[in-house]
DNA sequence: GCCAACGTTGGC
DNA sequence: GCCAACGTTGGC
């Protein structure tokens, strides 16, 4: 299994949107680094919701990927801000997955919390200038950030 | 294929 | 609201 990070403006999407739907496709990456990422993903990994643009940012809760990459269909609708006029149906330029909420965090963590923890120095997200929406989490990272937001691995089995 | 201009992200 | 960082676009 393998640790993801996903961002979210919370006023677009945010931790309470998603336990609402309770599945969520996570359309409109259009980033190659981050659509390889999501391409990587498989059933079953665990994923932080990152608020960004909040004040201050913070991890909200844990999700998990419930459908593995699939072709975005906003790319295809012509009135929609994600569309591609590139992208050909016969080869899907831009993915999403679907995910679900697991957990919420029972403190947020903040991106400063994060900064605190030695396993985050290495992180894209800790780094300044930093834009990449989707990333890989290390297993240190994910169970630092866990523990820092009030809970463990046992709580996502529960 | 270079690179300047431009647009976007996202912390501050 | 500012601006640093950085990906993308398009002229050449």
């Amino acid at each position: 299994m393998a640790f993801w990070l996903l961002k979210s403006e919370p006023d677009v999407f945010g931790w309470p949107d998603l336990v609402a739907v309770g599945t969520e496709p996570w359309n409109g990456i259009r980033n190659y680094q981050a659509r390889n990422f999501l391409r990587q993903m498989q059933p079953g990994d665990l994923c932080f919701l990152y608020h960004s643009t909040t004040q201050p940012p913070h991890i909200a809760g844990v999700m998990r990927v419930a459908r593995a990459a699939y072709p975005d269909d906003l790319q295809f609708e012509k009135d929609s801000p994600y569309f591609d006029p590139k992208s050909q149906p016969d080869n899907p330029r831009w993915s999403m997955v679907d995910v679900q909420p697991v957990v919420e965090l029972r403190q947020l963590v903040t991106l400063d919390d994060l900064r605190s923890l030695s396993a985050w120095v290495e992180s894209p997200l800790t780094r300044r200038g930093n834009r990449l929406s989707v990333m890989p989490v290390t297993a240190a990272e994910f169970r630092t950030a866990l523990k820092a937001g009030g809970l463990d691995m046992d709580d996502l089995t529960a």
